[in-house]
DNA sequence: TAATTATTGCAACTGAGTTGCATTTTTGGT
DNA sequence: ACCAAAAATGCAACTCAGTTGCAATAATTA
């Protein structure tokens, strides 16, 4: 996103949602609204542990809460923990890049729901609410490392 | 898949590969290879607990060879554990469909690498090898389910 | 068949995410 | 601004998926 969202914008979505306004929702929101990349637990704690005291329990529940609230989504990882991004209209759903290398991730051009729903139901005898894309394999540092650790004949 | 695959066709994808028919793994590939639908180590491990003696570590060891060796797929799952398929020729890359409400996960119309590929691939920086399209909602039945609920007035 | 190599089982561990409960902070009415 | 009720946080302890080290066992080969 990295929208450079300021206090007042992020307090307006908490009010608009009707969540109480707590230092520590505002911290978390704060990050996820100015995140250029999706953020995991750790990234978040680690951002907030010079800013402000919050438990690891607390930070799951607030996501949990956010996620409720569809102010953020969810990204499924293989790498063992998961991520999070803003849900705005100007962030619409779209496929991620997860380095199988660094687990770095990354987003890929948006899609919107209608249009991948459209594409991939082939009847309707469930409900989609959530489509989640995603495509891993090298990104574009690590590949490049490879390649010299291949020249160099390092193994 | 559930192509009722014959022993003698799980020994060949093993020699194909070059790995040591272990009873534990022609067991595992056994199940991979009957599964109607994608399995996770819980439903291995209760498949097989009357035929044969073998160690959650090993399933774990097994299903980590079979994907290095592209014998299988793994499919994250929101669920908190992880799914894996045959990948054959016959059973190329496709989405999901995982029920937010009973966690079931079964397979929707494939689509080739090269489509997925071409259709959200802006530029090639990145590598991609693996694709994965996870649809989450609420299946048939959880939906007719959740309908008869609030009809007769239940929570 | 013996020796080498690979595989399995077991125990113990890590790390993500969850739950219960006491304490603290917000909130809403006065 | 204050106080009671309700909600949110912190802490400890837990569950569960997945991993690692190592000794015991089974498969391969010569």
């Amino acid at each position: 996103m990295a929208t450079g969202a300021k206090d007042k914008d992020i307090l307006h979505i908490l009010q608009k949602t009707g969540l109480s306004k707590t230092p520590q929702r505002v911290a978390v929101l704060n990050i996820l609204a100015n995140a250029v990349v999706p953020v995991n637990i750790n990234s978040i704690r680690q951002a907030l542990e010079s800013k402000i005291k919050i438990d690891r329990v607390t930070i799951y529940r607030i996501l949990s809460l956010f996620k409720q609230h569809m102010i953020i989504r969810e990204i499924t990882s293989t790498s063992g923990t998961n991520y999070f991004e803003l849900a705005t209209i100007e962030n619409p759903v779209h496929p991620h890049f997860i380095c199988r290398n660094c687990a770095d991730l990354s987003c890929l051009e948006p899609l919107t729901f209608s249009q991948a729903n459209q594409w991939l139901t082939p009847d309707k005898d469930y409900s989609i609410e959530h489509i989640e894309i995603n495509i891993s394999g090298l990104c574009a540092s690590c590949r490049n490392a490879t390649k010299l650790q291949k020249k160099s004949g390092n193994k």
